[in-house]
DNA sequence: ATCTTTTTGCAACAAAGTTGCATGCTAGTT
DNA sequence: AACTAGCATGCAACTTTGTTGCAAAAAGAT
């Protein structure tokens, strides 16, 4: 784990500290997507709010994580596969919100289906998010 | 237009006031999805900002108005199609946000694909947005 | 016109996010 | 191992966004 998460700042040019490590961990430790106020709560009084603020924006630039849009005002962050890079995402897979647990997982085996747009519109990106139960709220 | 707003807001058991009057407008007459920012803006210091929230709040609740997902945090509300009352919304179509004047379009003829889900899942909404250019700026 | 209920505005607050700057740390160089 | 340039962090101060309680005002019913 330790040389994972040094291996992926490497690779993506990012000097090795305390709160990027810590933080890559919690991605990689945690089953669903993480929200800022997630991490907060995780690493206690250890690092600054700005920190953590400052380490998601550089993480998202980088291609390590990606946003995950939601209905309400919440942003969520989940890791991108391997094959994501600096402005080069390929994480379309569905994302699943449950709307009991709250939980928010990435479905990476289900791709997102393209649909026929009316003409004019030129589509880049691809986004969708189910939401319903999960495994253990059904 | 005035007669529509009246039937919109008496058809939901909702008393006309000048802020519901002056929202509904504002959305009837947008081709897109507003935020709240965007009709403080248009409001101007007409009123008050915690009455553009509770107003947006009932709106949803009654299914007059909708939100859309997005993958930053703003949260966009759009006007519901006909069918839609309190609790019960027929708005799955797709959301269309255009990269580069930031626009976003309810695709109300381009209905939501269903996915089939890994076991266990048990999915009660399907919402997708796709970004791009839109036909102005293409 | 009067009364009841709902809506609004105000104030005060809480939460979320941003910016500038001095200090500390990382990683590369000697 | 010591040095140093550049990057990352913490702190403070601030802005923006959203929430809550309550009294005044407006809306709808009688
Ligand atoms: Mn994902
Ligand atoms: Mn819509
Ligand atoms: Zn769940
Ligand atoms: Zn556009």
């Amino acid at each position: 784990m330790e040389a994972q998460i040094d291996e992926i700042l490497r690779k993506n040019q990012l000097s090795v500290t305390g709160s990027r490590k810590r933080i890559l961990e919690l991605f990689l430790m945690s089953n669903g997507a993480l929200a800022h106020g997630d991490i907060e709560k995780k690493t206690g009084e250890k690092f600054d709010r700005v920190t953590v603020y400052r380490t998601l924006q550089t993480f998202l630039e980088k291609g390590i994580i990606h946003s995950i849009p939601t209905s309400d005002n919440s942003v969520l962050y989940a890791l991108c596969k391997d094959d994501c890079s600096e402005g080069h995402h390929h994480d379309n897979h569905v994302h699943f919100i449950c709307s009991d647990c709250g939980k928010t997982i990435c479905l990476a085996d289900v791709t997102v289906p393209q649909v026929k747009l009316p003409v004019g519109f030129l589509p880049q990106e691809y986004q969708m998010v189910v939401t319903g139960l999960c495994k253990d709220c059904r």
